[in-house]
DNA sequence: GAGTGGTCTAGACCACTGT
DNA sequence: CAGTGGTCTAGACCACTCC
């Protein structure tokens, strides 16, 4: 076994017995860290890089190395969904009250900031495959982004697609200032006379890449969820496809699958 | 920005962009690439762990770095609980044709390899919180590894625990040598009365600890999903926690939810 | 044995953080 | 300004793969 991986099994058990607290600071490389492990200062950083990957240790420039702080996590139901559907027909006044993700975060809505952006794009094989369209059909994709209030990251990139001709039934979908809409994509489908029968969420894990790690402001060391939710109507159509990126250090997907009886 | 992010920049651009296929073999560090950048063998090394660690280059020692090629994927639905009920009253015979694993992959039982370890534990705070028993029950801990025949690495790991008293309901369910037991565990809790109602999973996504790396056999840059499975009876009692580790880069997971008609 | 990546050293200099 | 981490160099030697 490599010097630095001694190094790093060591330190990782003296973080896990609790030698140092979790937000504390760890010694400094040098002198401290080389001195004790009688080592060159680059075997040392590669210990700790190791560290950092694993998601074990913060390291912070001009500060020092700290022991990570489990992040506060989001939780993301499936129930939302129902809940979402349940609240589409409801009045304005009912359903400006809380939306999908103030649901699962029990925050309000003013803790939170959306951000929209609409554009209308093509659709390419893989879009196209799923709607059941053409190649190069006009789609209406919105990307939306949701921060915490006192965050400069958004912990969350969503990005939707609805055929064009489709939403343009209502004037109001292709508007961006109207988001956020009260009630969210539901609702809007229910204004040009769509209903959900189901939603397939397809979810994979990996890190995250160059870009994501950029816009969501992640660390080494943070995985990402890569969700793509499909809404199917009651004929069986996809009518919304979404694609959703989620920090994996601060969400909890939880799933309830309920069974028949006998 | 740093000389080593350039080049890592520059080469993600180029293995974008198709310079080099999937799965084939870049320039060698000494000479080619320390040559073709004008810096030192640590700079450019430097350079391709930041592509290794976003999974986008493997490094192979002795041979070279190669672009990755995307992992052949298993897919892991939720409709495998309804479809893992349905068969728990069926006769043996049909139990014995496939388990839910195969129902996902589509592979036949002859492909896959099991391994089971049984073991009595005590329940922790956590266990005994959600199965509603005083701290210090005794539980039956089983832990199970699956791999394809021609692997050496497992590619999950599950670990299942029930309620000791409950499970001694039938003395097969406490013999590892019973195991793969035919219509899983909802057949086996079928031996002994019970009829689940629900199944809850959390799921969330990180780096692999050191352990379970090498466990599965994970290359740096891959993330891992950890999914905590848990089975409610029809009296809404819980009756399984499952916890299972699955490698990101070869699980996809797909979660459908029905919704009510208006 | 040739080719290639993995580990390690010793040290210089830069960049960021807080007092 | 002191303390601390980040980048980079030049080179030695080891370990693995494949012919």
């Amino acid at each position: 076994m490599a010097k630095y991986e001694k190094i790093a099994d060591d330190l990782r058990t003296r973080i896990r017995a609790g030698e140092w607290a979790p937000g504390a600071k760890l010694p400094s490389e040098t002198p401290e860290l080389t001195a004790h492990y009688k080592t060159s200062l680059p075997t040392i950083r590669q210990a700790l890089s190791v560290l950092a990957a694993e998601g074990v240790v913060d390291k912070v420039h001009g500060r020092g190395n700290f022991v990570r702080k489990p992040r506060t996590v989001v939780v993301r139901t499936n129930e939302r969904h129902q809940w979402e559907k349940d609240r589409a027909r409801q009045s304005e006044q009912t359903r400006l009250q809380t939306g999908a993700t103030e649901h699962d975060t029990g925050l309000t809505v003013s803790d939170l900031v959306f951000r929209a952006e609409f554009r209308e794009t093509e659709a390419g094989e893989d879009l196209a495959t799923l709607f059941g369209v053409p190649v190069g059909t006009a789609l209406l994709e919105r990307t939306y982004r949701t921060r915490y209030q006192e965050e400069d990251e958004p912990f969350n990139i969503a990005r939707s697609y609805l055929v064009h001709d489709v939403a343009k039934g209502n004037a109001d979908l292709l508007d961006p200032s109207q988001e956020p809409w009260p009630g969210g994509t539901q609702n809007q489908l229910f204004t040009i006379g769509i209903e959900l029968d189901r939603i397939v969420e397809r979810i994979t894990a990996r890190p995250p890449t160059a870009e994501e790690a950029e816009e969501l402001g992640l660390k080494p060391g943070v995985s990402v969820f890569v969700l793509r939710k499909i809404s199917y109507d009651t004929s069986g159509q996809v009518v919304e496809v979404s694609d959703v990126t989620l920090p994996g250090d601060r969400t909890e997907m939880v799933f309830t699958t309920p069974l028949n009886r006998w």
